[in-house]
DNA sequence: TTAATATGCAACCTTTTGGTTGCATGTCAA
DNA sequence: TTGACATGCAACCAAAAGGTTGCATATTAA
């Protein structure tokens, strides 16, 4: 579960997508998640791989389909452990950029 | 100042890595960032290029120096905006993934 | 059993990405 | 003024990413 497999899944708009698609409906298969997407169903299994080696979605095979959960962990993570940390030097990196405007004479 | 851009420039460990450093030294140039990197300054170029596409960093000429500054606006964004969504999903998450661990006889 | 359905695997292609090298430009300091 | 220093620009390159097509496999239903 490295933080950047996690980052690298993120990055795709079509992956988010997915994440969106299954925060509405979760446990969707791959032919429904690739119902509304403008590409081969096959891409989306690939989209589906990234986003399952980054832990972001695990999934089940049932008879033969494929359902898809949401692990809303790593996101978390990522939130807690690395956005966290620029949270709190918010107030410090608005008062270097003040600094930096009064040293423009 | 769109999401996606933010997303992208978040990818890459590189970037992250000068979002840390000027997170710890507000303000550096392009030499002191590079300084610790193992890759040539004009790589080092784009990637701030990219993260200054992405408003995460401003930069700012003076004389022949160059420097630069986190802006973590972009990231407290997307904490907001994105990442909250699924945090506040997370426990309907875990409960559809409790659902689907019972299904399995 | 057979046909339809759902997914998996693999080769292939194009574009993007991350990086390099080489040279140009602008600025400071002796 | 001249050399050293800081950065900018552009062409080029290899690898990775995103997507496609074609075929194989497994499961359900008629």
């Amino acid at each position: 579960m490295s933080m950047d497999a996690v980052f690298r899944a993120l990055a795709d708009p079509t992956r988010r997508q997915l994440l969106d698609s299954l925060h509405a409906r979760n446990g969707q298969t791959l032919n429904a998640l690739g119902a509304d997407m403008a590409m081969t169903r096959q891409a989306v299994t690939k989209h589906l791989a990234i986003l399952e080696e980054a832990n972001l979605v695990t999934s089940i095979r049932r008879g033969r389909e494929k359902e898809h959960y949401l692990n809303p962990v790593p996101i978390n993570e990522i939130a807690e452990r690395w956005i966290g940390k620029f949270e709190r030097g918010r107030l410090t990196a608005l008062s270097d950029l003040k600094r930096r405007l009064e040293r423009e004479d």
